[in-house]
DNA sequence: CCGCATCCGATTGGATACTG
DNA sequence: CAGTATCCAATCGGATGCGG
């Protein structure tokens, strides 16, 4: 544990934080699209967007079948999220020809990509869940 | 209850998702607080958030420090994200009692632990802004 | 079965101005 | 220096109803 983390509180221009952002691109004085931090966010970012995203994970599925797996989502948001995903390449929808209208959304190798970030996400929120071993005096 | 997924893809999945949602509590039919994954979501959302973060996790700064690292964030929004972190026991703020004024915002521990994550979405990020090999069987 | 259109309340974040 | 207060435009997401 480092109590004296900074003695440093001069200017930081040329000293770099390595393990966050490693290239030039991720450096950014603002929430900039082509930074990307912000791309994955976006890509996970509104409301039960990270749940159809775990229901999607195991595989295909329809419409419906999202509905059903999360009761309360609304047609209207799901759509929005389905949409949202497929504009940015994360998932894509095959339908079928016949009758009754069949559809099946399923993440493309992409969205796929989000795993470890689903991972992540769940691991560092089980870790701030936990009573703690916090205070640092 | 539960039909079976027909079209099953069958490659790589199994029926539960051991790796998404290890435990009883990660299986959520909706966004409840009490999902981890909503639990760090939300100590990571909302717009500056994570470049609050990215600029606390070198070491204490002080409010006007933090204006002049990310010149375009208002100080009204600025103040949200502050109150949010420390209420949320990631940051904590030193006051030194004297004149002027001067104010210290630190990660905790718990701030702390979110750098994973931050790198999760830096990497995830990058690869969804590679040029992409997509294509899919 | 698969959605889109519309209305509407709640939340967000930017700009500006003001206090201890 | 270190914030708070207010106004306001834009976005978000829930509910409902209709069309393909």
């Amino acid at each position: 544990m480092h109590s004296e983390v900074d003695a440093h509180a001069g200017h930081q221009t040329e000293t770099w934080d390595s393990s966050l952002v490693p290239d030039s691109r991720g450096r950014t004085d603002r929430p900039s699209p082509g930074c990307p931090v912000e791309v994955a966010l976006d890509a996970i970012s509104g409301r039960w967007t990270t749940l159809v995203l775990r229901e999607l994970m195991h595989g295909p599925l329809s419409f419906s079948e999202l509905r059903s797996r999360l009761p309360s989502v609304s047609a209207k948001v799901l759509s929005e999220r389905l949409h949202g995903l497929t504009s940015r390449g994360l998932a894509d929808c095959v339908r079928t020809a016949g009758f009754p209208p069949r559809t099946a959304y399923r993440l493309t190798d992409r969205g796929l990509a989000l795993r470890p970030l689903l991972i992540a996400l769940y691991e560092v929120g089980s870790e701030l869940l936990t009573p703690a071993a916090p205070s640092r005096p």
